[in-house]
Formats: structure tokens, C-alpha cells, sequence
DNA sequence: TAGTGTCA
DNA sequence: TCCT
């Protein structure tokens, strides 16, 4: 861990191989399991296509008009939604008119292991947020608190292109620690920490053999 | 912050 | 108010 020239951030850089899986703590209740899907990889996106046929991926905007530059979608009894009517989540997925596809056992059980790891026992997320990041895309730091239940972590996966997390404190003004996450690391953060600010700063231009030129992200979250 | 927003 |  070093500072970076006149910022006060606080870049965490990685010096193990990259066969190493670890845990790597960022604050009190939240930590990266590097590589901890790694194995699973193929399997999640195999999955994540047979889930996008049923549920394509859509642009988003924010209840003020603007668009996300992500492209997202979901699995499991509730959705992630943002529009003109504001965050919410639902049983359906409007542009389908039916239930959002089940998260699968596979991924049930990665989140669930992950967050055991982690210290939480006995997650059982009801929602997945598929989130697909082209070159560019980025997300600005923000507070997951759309869900009732913030007793239950957060759980992301990433798979493709790296990208750089940002993770932040309980308040916006605190300059959040930025962490390279790259295919197949866990974060999970819940605790004192579920309501950190977090974002992802823009996906450079890149190939990956698995996602060619995105990043995919899941999300578990219990929102009920 | 606060908003005809996708080029404010 | 997960955008600017």
C-alpha cells in the first residue's frame, strides 16, 4: 500500500501472482477474496448469457433523466430498477413483462461461500444485479441503500476487464480507497461498512478472453 | 446542489 | 438522486 503523487487517496497495489487467491481486507467488515471465482469463471458466464436471452441487459437512467453508463440487468425474486420513478426493485422485469430469471444454484452457493468467508454467515441474497461495463463506463460513488435489509452483506463478483474500485466511508466526503479489481475477485462488505460509498472509475479499453471487451459485475444483495 | 438533462 |  503507497500514497499516489499530491492525492491523499489510498491505492492498494497488489504484488502477489496471480494464481494467488487471499483475502485482502479494505476496512472493518469489508475485504476482496482475489480470485475467489476464478474457477468459476467460465460457468458464471455461460449462466449470465442463458440469463441475458431471458432478460436482456438495458440502459438505465437516473430518476433525473440521465443515463447510467452501464448496462445492467437481474436475476431472482427482485430486480434493480432506476427510471424517472426513481431506484426500486421489483418482481418483474417491465420490459419483459414477466419474473426475473432465478439466480442460479451456482451462484447462490458462490455468494453464499463468499461471504462465510468473509464473516457472514448464512446469506441468502434474493436479488443479483448483472451490470455490464464497456469501455468508458464507470459508476460515481454512491451508497447501495435501495435494499430493507442492510443486516445481510453485499456480494460483487467480477469477471472480464479490471477495473478500479473505489471504496469509500459512511459519508460522500471521504476519499475512498482505490483498489484494481480484476477477473474472478469477491468484495463483500456489510457490517459497519454496508453503507460505504463505492463506485467504479471508468473500464479502460481492453480485451479479455472470456468477456472480449467488457467487464461483467454481479451484485447479491438481500433486499427483503 | 437540483434538474426540459441522453451536448445543462 | 448509483447522472452531471
Amino acid at each position: 500500500m503507497q500514497n499516489k503523487s499530491d492525492t491523499q487517496t489510498l491505492d492498494l497495489f497488489d504484488d502477489s501472482s496471480d494464481e494467488d487467491q487471499k483475502a485482502i481486507p479494505l476496512a472493518e467488515g469489508a475485504v476482496v477474496l482475489r480470485r475467489y471465482a476464478l474457477d468459476f469463471a467460465e460457468n458464471i458466464m455461460d449462466e449470465i448469457h442463458t440469463i441475458l436471452d431471458q432478460a436482456p441487459l438495458k440502459k438505465m437512467y437516473t430518476p433525473s433523466g440521465l443515463p447510467m453508463s452501464v448496462l445492467s440487468s437481474s436475476c431472482g425474486q427482485y430486480g434493480w430498477l432506476s427510471d424517472q420513478q426513481g431506484y426500486r426493485y421489483t418482481h418483474h422485469d417491465p420490459q419483459q413483462s414477466k419474473p426475473w430469471p432465478d439466480i442460479p444454484k451456482s451462484f447462490m452457493q458462490l455468494a453464499q461461500n463468499a461471504a462465510a468467508q468473509a464473516g457472514y454467515q448464512n446469506f441468502i441474497p434474493d436479488s443479483c444485479l448483472i451490470n455490464c461495463y464497456r469501455t468508458g463506463a464507470k459508476l460515481s460513488l454512491h451508497q447501495d441503500k435501495d435494499e430493507r435489509d442492510f443486516s445481510q452483506p453485499i456480494v460483487s463478483v467480477s469477471l472480464g476487464l479490471s477495473a478500479i474500485f473505489l471504496f469509500g466511508g459512511l459519508e460522500r466526503h471521504i476519499r475512498p480507497l482505490r483498489y484494481r479489481l480484476e477477473h474472478g475477485d469477491v468484495v463483500v462488505w456489510g457490517g459497519a461498512t454496508r453503507l460505504a460509498f463505492h463506485g467504479i472509475e471508468p473500464i479502460v479499453a481492453g480485451q479479455h478472453p472470456l468477456t472480449g471487451d467488457v467487464r461483467f459485475n454481479l451484485t447479491f444483495r438481500k433486499v427483503f
